[in-house]
DNA sequence: TAGAAATTTGTAAACGCTTAAAAATAATTG
DNA sequence: CAATTATTTTTAAGCGTTTACAAATTTCTA
């Protein structure tokens, strides 16, 4: 059942070089004997070998993704957006997910050279790999807050944090919270903008969930023990959440314990995912499209002119989508 | 930078079919010799090429998989099984999306036949292609309710409406809602364990949402035409929402509407996804893990065995989750 | 209408690997 | 130690394509 070229060339009583012809778009074969082949080939229902084609061409037409979870909706529509462009421009999406481990990570690189994928793109574990992909003959942009070694393209979270601490004072708030696992750029750019305003994020003011508490049930987990140990007493009138998720579990942990936003408490988000649009919740947007967008030109741009250039940085703008958890009621 | 199996064996000065063998595990090749290939392979860093292997062996060891959509996060749970159980067992994930559209659909099939995948798992836009995936050569599941021509895994739907329905009754209910598109097995379970137990599901009490509202805005826009087309007055106390989103959207559109869960309208979802377990709804609860454990039961047997014996339909049981959202507390 | 030019077709090598079969080498035995 | 047997290595063909090049056919031109 499974036809080659070679008899859909016996069968249309051409050689197999006129088959491979008709099938790369023509150039140079009569109408009539094109029309035969055709004829046949949608008769009995060939499909080209594309690993053959690989092999022989030395490109696959495959695009390696390797993200690191998708517990975070914000991961699903990458993942939308990753395979619809990347079909628009005719490429496949072979689908790795690191779970935040570097050494999986490694493998899925290893895996993709080895299937010949003629990109990566990386949503990075670390820095743990950047460096020894950037050394692969393989294109890959990463998609994150800048790496030096490669070409990236994220938001400027550092800038998401200015935006919420400053929304924030702006609505009059004095004290004020971070919800998130480790520090990073988003809440040195929050506590750097209190500062600069004469403000001040307190330490005890800081839920730090546990990086690995990437599935609920331990996210509340984390809520809950924090929220025991200030005696159910919340400090602080507004708070930025380093994704949807946290948000909401913040926001319906405080609820049981009576405290309801917007009224006692305001609080943005990130990411900006459908769980932020359907709560209700403010959060600062990934505009998801344009970084892929862009994500598959600085790729496409490797890929097709074989440049080497020095890697190139993308920035995007991070913008506030006010709803209503941050709509000041009585809380100051 | 790019090494091929030809060059290692000149550098480890040996034919090129030793490293072979020393690759795939070494079968009667001397401890010497294995070790110098094996020296040369990871000082240059050699990778074979599956595009060659595949040519060559005729398999691919790639899965490719077809799913519907992905603004259902159950959808996505069913993505992180399927790429971890394939990757346990030694296989890839090639992704596709067909939208909901079978013409699409019918693309990523040929795509992932010319790939020379291994196997296929479907979530399939309808019955418009699985008779004609079942005759290709490639073997393949199907993952939903029953197929007759391909192996299929999928929930007992009706059985999880009669659940709903009698969970209902016995909580006291006499007028009951459903939410959902198109009229579907769950629809039908749930309105026939209704009559059977003397109630009834009137036709007004449908909400019925546009197939295509696949993203929440226009799903929030059904179900607001629903509720000024009714005046605000739900006419039933208790509703069976075709999936968490829906059960979700409704839930929010109600309370600002003055009328809240559990208190004046339980409610139901469908699929049991993290956004029923954040927000305390109760839910059928689709044991996606089980239904990838199955199927790569079914497929790999398949693939193994070369087995053409009748397609197996495997109906696994729902259960229902109780939450929140399902309490009584005053509403018949 | 002969010869040149253009078009169409076919032949064969190559892509990087696996593997059956042949060849070379080493170990065993009477 | 020659003959067998067992082990290790190499040779070469083939997987299904693409493509440079040569060969054949058609079309044009004087």
């Amino acid at each position: 059942m499974k036809m080659t070229m070679k008899e859909i060339a016996k069968l249309a009583n051409v050689s197999q070089s006129t088959v491979s012809r008709v099938i790369n778009g023509n150039t140079g074969v009569n109408e009539e004997s094109a029309k035969r082949v055709l004829d046949v080939i949608d008769k009995v229902g060939f499909i080209p070998n594309k690993a053959a084609q690989t092999l022989k061409r030395s490109h696959s037409h495959i695009i390696g993704v390797c993200i690191t979870e998708t517990y975070n909706p914000y991961f699903i529509e990458l993942i939308d957006q990753l395979e619809s462009q990347a079909r628009k421009h005719g490429y496949n999406i072979l689908l790795h997910n690191s779970n935040h481990n570097p050494i999986q990570e490694w493998e899925s690189v290893q895996n993709f050279i080895s299937r010949q994928v003629d990109g990566m793109i990386i949503v990075p574990t670390g820095d743990y790999n950047v460096e020894r992909i950037s050394k692969l003959s393989t294109p890959s942009v990463v998609i994150t807050q800048n790496r030096k070694f490669l070409d990236s393209v994220g938001l400027d979270h550092a800038l998401a944090g200015k935006i919420v601490a400053e929304k924030f004072i702006h609505s009059g708030h004095k004290s004020f919270g971070f919800i998130g696992t480790e520090p990073d750029d988003k809440y040195f750019g929050y506590r750097m903008a209190l500062n600069e305003n004469g403000m001040k994020l307190k330490e005890e003011n800081y839920v730090q969930l546990e990086e690995s508490s990437t599935n609920n049930i331990l996210m509340r987990r984390d809520i809950e023990s924090y929220l025991n140990q200030v005696g159910n007493i919340i400090d602080f009138t507004c708070a930025f959440a380093a994704n949807d998720i946290m948000a909401l579990e913040f926001i319906n942990a405080a609820k049981d314990r009576g405290i309801s936003v917007p009224e006692d408490l305001n609080i943005i988000g990130f990411d900006d995912t459908y769980l932020a649009k359907i709560m209700g919740i403010s959060s600062i947007h990934q505009p998801i499209e344009e970084m892929v967008t862009t994500t598959f030109e600085l790729l496409l741009n490797r890929m097709e002119n074989e440049v080497s250039s020095k890697p190139v940085q993308i920035k995007l703008k991070p913008t506030l989508i006010e709803r209503n958890s941050s709509n000041l009621v009585r809380v100051p």
